[in-house]
DNA sequence: TTGTATGCGTTATCAT
DNA sequence: ATGATAACGCATACAA
């Protein structure tokens, strides 16, 4: 393999003037820098990037810690990451965490060990204090509110969207209402356990945990939903559902089920997705693309910033 | 930044003792081995792994060219080389190619450059013999038969698996069958494009090229394709359907516009994706997680292997 | 405009 | 069992 030593003799310069060239430097003469091109070109030089890293103390690199990246809630926030990453001339290291605490420790210690030069959390599981502790190894960026918190982050505000949504259907005269979400555990999911507790104390009704149902990521877990829903006494007259994959999963079993939608039950969907349009689902729209790409943004800088992005409620066929 | 330099100091040893220390190997005395130890506790000492990569001239990280990670398809054959990676502890750079040439010959530069070990190509673009050249800057694996290619791959054989779901759908009465892609290049489209026009000439039916819908890739994207055939003088009245989802955006398109299914059109999607269980679609079941973890355990290893996995036909309610 | 010399932080070779 | 020293390949401060 060959090397700016190489090169530097073949085109009799300096390792200086080869590198000034092949880094686009000014302060070089044709006549030298047409000879260092020469020389690559005969022997298809390559730069070993490792080198240039360790010089460098940068890799271009930015860590992405997802859970999983087969659902289109994280999908879509990775394709916004990416859209910028190709912009600025990024890779991204790809770090699934399954929700588990010992990768998201991995991921930092990627960033001790300047492997990556930034890292996105997009949904994190260790604690707040750990990852303020690393923050002087490389820029992190967070996509919950983590509130007083000296962290980046872009999140959109989940507690006040739920509560809303939950007033939305009060307001069409739904007094049972329930709920899916992925996972019980997690920020984002906490903050709409709480606007569910408060709405119900707000407008004095009776708390059904059984309506909160858990495990729902994907379109098929609809079936399960209305499976459960069925076997109730007394069940939900209303759901609001944290992702518009199983939302439709639930309208298509419904349909199975001859359970008529709106009239028996009620559904509002999360995120928007094309799937929601089709099937003309009511939805809470957040803009996960967008998202993505200012993480990528915020990581890119040391600066600490905080965004809020606004969600959007479309009426649609299901309320 | 503490260094191996500067644990040598503290410990009182030379740095040769501390590396061997900190990769476990033999032969340090327990007493140095502490010293050694205690210092790195004391700095809260990383290792800087770029100056691994440069000595070793690995990096533990392997690439994966993607057209795009947000659909099924694509979405689960990264979750199987995502699950191997985590079991040899390698990292995976995710490079998006959006099916574009020079995205993938970035791919390709950055085994060249040694930012990565081996690269997994999942849909090719450039020119095979372009990738051969690259060869041996590392190991590089295909997701298609690539034949006569001296290239690590794992496929399955689109041709056949084309052809007798379209025999099976011909003994099922049908004559008239169409298809829906994604994408019209590519060798696994040319494949299946050549199926389509070998079984036309086997049973002497009429060639319809407009019973070809490409740009199918979403669920959403059903809309389109029934909407079309709505359209046409004389409609299919069995569609080829590469992806699941898009099936399924079939079968609730006709649902909505009440085209009986199968009566009046027969539906057979590909990858038995849960939705497909769901909503009762007959299906070709292709073990993308299976070819995902083959893929990267063949792209460990120098050796070039190849690797044609089964499909299966799975019969259901849409035929 | 060009070159020399040094640093980046490891690993590996070869003595001892 | 331990250590001195040479790679690894590039960037860059400084000198000229």
């Amino acid at each position: 393999m060959t090397n700016i030593k190489d090169l530097a003799k073949m085109a009799g310069v300096s390792v200086t003037t080869v590198s000034r060239v092949l880094n686009h430097h000014p302060y070089v003469s044709e006549e030298k820098k047409n000879a260092v091109l020469e020389a690559v070109r005969a022997t298809n030089y390559n730069k070993n990037l490792n080198a240039v890293h360790l010089s460098t103390g940068k890799t271009q690199l930015m860590g992405v810690a997802i859970p999983f990246s087969d659902h289109p809630y994280f999908a879509l926030l990775l394709k916004g990451i990416a859209s910028q990453a190709l912009q600025y001339n990024y890779k991204l290291v790809l770090i699934q965490t399954d929700y588990s605490e010992s990768r998201e420790m991995e991921a930092l210690q990627m960033l001790k060990q300047k492997q990556i030069d930034s890292l996105i959390i997009c949904s994190r599981t260790s604690d707040l204090s750990t990852i303020q502790g690393h923050l002087h190894y490389g820029s992190i960026v967070l996509c919950e509110s983590a509130e007083g918190m000296k962290i980046s982050k872009t999140f959109v505000n989940h507690y006040k969207i739920f509560f809303e949504a939950l007033e939305y259907l009060y307001q069409k005269g739904h007094r049972k209402i329930g709920y899916c979400i992925g996972r019980r555990s997690g920020t984002n999911s906490e903050n709409r356990s709480l606007a569910y507790k408060d709405f119900h104390k707000k407008y004095r009704l009776p708390y059904h945990p059984e309506y909160i149902i858990d495990n729902c990521l994907y379109f098929e877990d609809g079936e399960k939903v209305v499976n459960e829903i069925k076997e109730m006494d007394s069940p939900p007259s209303a759901l609001l559902v944290t992702s518009d994959q199983v939302a439709a999963g639930i309208v298509i079993r419904c349909e199975q089920m001859e359970i008529s939608i709106p009239d028996e039950m009620a559904i509002i969907g999360f995120d928007n997705e094309p799937i929601a349009k089709m099937m003309n689902i009511t939805t809470i729209e957040i803009p996960l693309v967008e998202m993505g790409r200012n993480l990528f943004l915020q990581a890119m800088t040391d600066n600490i910033s905080t965004m809020e992005l606004p969600v959007n409620l479309i009426e649609r066929g299901t309320v």
